[in-house]
DNA sequence: ACGCCTTATATCGAAACGATATATACTGAC
DNA sequence: GTCAGTATATATCGTTTCGATATAAGGCGT
């Protein structure tokens, strides 16, 4: 998925400027699904309004930086719908975590437990988060759906964690003098 | 983490050539954690053999091009192990399909129940593939932690699909004719 | 026989990442 | 009180990575 359909879907729930849509690959109901940096929204945004697919307007805000709000045309919105029905790529999940704990034999027990803690630590505070802002609101059914599974996935992750963990450090940690080594 | 890593902790399993260690992340027990392209592991081999952390023998094969098979020197897994003990980078993970189920009120219902059952279809076989290779000798703790973990967070997101797919074609979609206008 | 898949390395243009520059204001720590 | 850090906001730049293509040889199916 390019950069320039993410944004389209951004602004097709409302308009935003570029840094709210970073933003909303973050924190909104979006967030975890996909992302994009400055370096690939900002020329995204200049080539859709080139394009005519999106407008904006400058309003200038006194005690911040001024702000390109950008919205969506129609012609945006039967790009967006265009794009969506092409059949998606394969989803792609990157885990240095995973890596790093693939080679848990190289590694001393104490620092396994930290980084499995600390994960823990990050879907609890993650889950209760999504939870939260779960309540607030109506949300249109494709949105509670991909909501669901997010959460269903982060649990099961969450709670494999928890379930796993000491047999982990029992199995793989090595001592800690053999590890220096 | 940077392609060169990814590969250090490829041929400290390993000998393996360029095209392997990609095959490696594509079908072997690193599948689904890290992934790189041709385009980024053959520079990071050459990098990694002119810093002396991966050397080479150039294997002529009969009825095959040739093969270049690098293995891991002992600089090399010292670089590999002082990686490992930089804190993880945050999971990356982007899903064309959440996308575009996100925007499930722009489709027609057939078109979402074809999206979420043949990914229902992927988990399936994914899933089968998973199990049959667990089976297949011993592997250490870390690969069996990591590989447990995979198989929870598939089976709850496998899961998910089936139990909600009717509920989302029920809420969401919209008749074929006013999606198409 | 013809196309397609697999094995194998390598490169190239386009895209994206990650960091940085610039500017202003608020907030918490010492 | 000031000094660092965070937040808002756009933009660019070097480096990396992606995705496709080139090249080459053999197997496999219809």
């Amino acid at each position: 998925m390019d950069t320039q359909t993410l944004c389209l879907g951004v602004l097709n729930r409302g308009a935003a400027s570029g840094y709210e849509i970073k933003k909303s690959f973050e924190e909104g109901p979006l967030a975890h699904i996909h992302e994009a940096s400055f370096g690939a929204i900002y020329p995204a945004l200049s080539r859709l309004a080139a394009d005519g697919l999106v407008e904006y307007c400058e309003l200038p805000q006194d005690k911040r930086p001024d702000k390109k709000v950008y919205s969506i045309t129609s012609a945006g919105r039967r790009a967006l719908e265009k794009a969506l029905h092409h059949p998606p790529a394969a989803d792609k999940f990157r885990s240095d975590f995973c890596f790093i704990l693939f080679f848990a034999h190289l590694l001393p027990a104490e620092e396994l437990a930290r980084l499995i803690d600390a994960r823990i630590h990050w879907y609890d505070e993650t889950l209760a988060r999504m939870e939260e802002c779960e309540e607030l609101g109506e949300h249109p059914a494709g949105e509670r759906f991909v909501h669901g599974l997010g959460l269903a996935v982060y649990r099961a992750a969450r709670n494999y964690l928890c379930d796993h963990r000491d047999d982990l450090l029992r199995d793989a940690a090595v001592p800690a003098d053999t590890a220096a080594e």
